[in-house]
DNA sequence: GGGCGCCGTTACCGACTTGTTACCGGGGTG
DNA sequence: CACCCCGGTAACAAGTCGGTAACGGCGCCC
């Protein structure tokens, strides 16, 4: 689990990021927009924390660049008072937010269940219901029958599925968590994934058992 | 999704609960303590948005009195300047805050934030009276039925229709609700729309049980 | 180099959704 | 009474959405 660490103070970045690699997870700094966006491309983050307060243009820049090419996680960091700098943030596509000063303790709480929330494990096998979806071998199990394997893509559209199972998960989401957000035109690829996943999955043919449809919606994984 | 709004000023009360109804949300309100707690714990909200200056006791009694009974997210209202009282505020358990005067836009975001950091995912369900509508699936249930599917368009209308319910919602507000612009020649699609509604929900054909017409005004949900 | 799996792309079909136009009927008004 | 505004209903047309099939490029591994 690697997580992007962007902030001008040394000392507050030092401080985050300790707090956070003693939580176990992999950090990577950034002291500037620059930094940051060479850093995300290079690193590829599974989440990303965010101060607002950049010097060299302002952190909304960085928001706006990174969520252009990915749905990671973003929380951004602001100082009391810095409402209408919030919401801005926040409308950009941030997904969290914290008020600093805040405790190492309230930091690794929101982190981990912004990660939760992404359907973002650390574990290498996510469950619910009828399935079990192992991420290192790429493959699934329903019903405790034998293991199906999978492709890449299918995996990734299937972790955030089984992260979400039993609600809906709109196409937008599904789109932007497998292929990380391209032009928006792509509702074919994800027609193509689940069809091709259906095919795999779905002894019964036509009768969505798993993989169920919520017309003008999205797609839902049955429980 | 349901919000506890308590302020003591009756305008406030109404622009906040009025921008929070035309976003979707279903609205408790309460004037001052005794009826904040009452209401708490008659309605079981999803979220309070508190004013930290109530006349009968200040707004941290109650702060603390729905802390003591459950982990509901509470977002407190402040003037500019009370920094003190925003400490205690927060100390006390209060999840965030909003210093007045603030806009409707922020207001939606800051609410939105705190939905979804304390994982309550907005578009659950709403309820009322007899019907049981599901955002979500874009479903209806009627007195415990089996859910009828819905359009996104008939989503919309009976998301505002049923946080009203019981009340006339005017034929402006609906149309700026479900389309969200233009003029007011469009009247016609929100009678096609009801029309169509009307004929999936309503099993006595003419009868206007559920979708009740105030001539002149606009529509009503009977409870 | 040839097979094979993965996956992006194009095409087509049927079903549903939604905007639009037209018509009907009632109630109030000049 | 004629008229008109309002709400309900019907029918049509265009657009959208989801499912399916088929093709072909690409990388990979024997």
């Amino acid at each position: 689990m690697k997580l992007l660490v962007v902030d001008d103070d040394p000392d507050l970045l030092a401080l985050v990021a300790f707090a956070l690699t003693n939580a176990g997870y992999s950090v990577v700094k950034a002291a500037d927009t620059a930094e940051a966006l060479a850093m995300f491309d290079a690193e590829v983050p599974n989440l990303v924390i965010l101060d607002i307060n950049l010097p060299s243009g302002s952190g909304f820049d960085v928001c706006k660049s990174i969520r252009a090419r990915s749905a990671v996680p973003i929380m951004m960091l602001t100082a009391r008072g810095d409402e209408e700098d919030l919401v801005r943030a926040l409308e950009l596509g941030a997904d969290d937010y914290l008020t600093k000063p805040f405790s190492p303790r309230t930091l690794l709480a929101r982190v981990k269940a912004l990660l939760r929330r992404a359907g973002i494990e650390a574990g290498d096998t996510v469950e619910a219901g009828r399935v079990s979806l192992d991420l290192e071998a790429h493959a699934i199990s329903i019903d405790g029958g034998p293991p199906v394997r999978l492709t890449r893509l299918e995996t990734r559209l299937l972790q955030i599925l089984v992260a979400q199972a039993g609600h809906v998960v709109s196409a937008e989401r599904l789109l932007a968590h497998v292929w990380g957000h391209r032009g928006s035109g792509d509702r074919q690829l994800l027609k193509q994934l689940v069809h091709r996943l259906r095919q795999k999955l779905e002894r019964d043919p036509g009768g969505a058992d798993l993989l169920h449809t919520e017309s003008g919606v999205g797609y839902r994984l049955k429980i």
